[in-house]
DNA sequence: GTATACTGTAATTATATTTATAACAGATAC
DNA sequence: GTATCTGTTATAAATATAATTACAGTATAC
């Protein structure tokens, strides 16, 4: 799987965490362990979807603009890696002179998108606001 | 997701398909769209595995050695792709001195981990012979 | 209006992973 | 013994991923 997933949902828990204050690429990018420029890219496409407000310039940076219990994290991995289940490499060849080696892309193609599906309906249960009490709960076995 | 899945996946449906016959991994390598080599070493874990049966030597190859409608697509998962949901690229830094970074990575590896086990029990679902079948419905198709 | 501190985005470089290929020992059939 | 196969390792090539650089655009403070 991409990670631009796990940057996504880490970026939005840590706003989570901090309520309602903003924070730049550079802070984000340290807590998550990434560059920056990085950072920038994957919250810009979750303000395009709307989950985050950015303001540019001096004081500018990143602010939730979604309710974390309310947002899932399939919402988040639609935004970020859908479709990243299925390995890009594909067996058979359209041209073979045999039923296997002819459909058997399609038909793995399938597969992987019903086991797409299945994760996704576990990922939809799970909102930011239940992984951002995991880490708690994580934080207090320690 | 590893395309050695796949490359296992096609090898056996290929493999129940000419039924009782056996195959060098040439011939199957030809059909899977791959290097006999990496054939050889996918088909190896299966045959440790007990899916197939190799013979060594001249007129040997592979030959099936399990029954397609009893073997699920989330055994040969296990066998080639466990754990490759998860990115192998992690957020977060233990030494940090914040709650979320230093607890992100083990959450997420949990969620990685439970995501993958909805996609097994759908896998579990798949046997080979449904593979066989799906290739026949899509040969049907065109 | 100019300096400063941000985001947005594209281009480039570095690194890691994946796949292909080569090579050869060991096994078996003839 | 020779030809044909698997098993396995090592290496090279290709691809994908992540880091970094660079700079235009924007808001703020003075």
């Amino acid at each position: 799987m991409n990670s631009e997933f796990t940057i996504a949902v880490h970026s939005l828990v840590l706003l989570a965490y901090r309520s309602d204050r903003s924070a730049t690429s550079e802070y984000i990018a340290d807590n998550v362990g990434t560059h920056p420029a990085r950072v920038r890219k994957v919250l810009s496409f979750l303000r395009k979807a709307g989950y985050v407000v950015t303001k540019e310039g001096s004081g500018g940076g990143y602010t939730l603009a979604c309710d974390p219990d309310e947002v899932s994290l399939a919402e988040i991995y639609c935004i970020t890696s859908i479709g990243s289940i299925k390995p890009s490499w594909c067996s058979g060849d359209e041209e073979e002179d045999c039923m296997i080696a002819c459909n058997m892309a399609d038909v793995m193609d399938g597969i992987f998108s019903e086991a797409e599906e299945r994760m996704m309906t576990y990922l939809e249960q799970l909102k930011i606001s239940d992984v951002l009490e995991r880490v708690r709960v994580q934080a207090s076995k320690k």
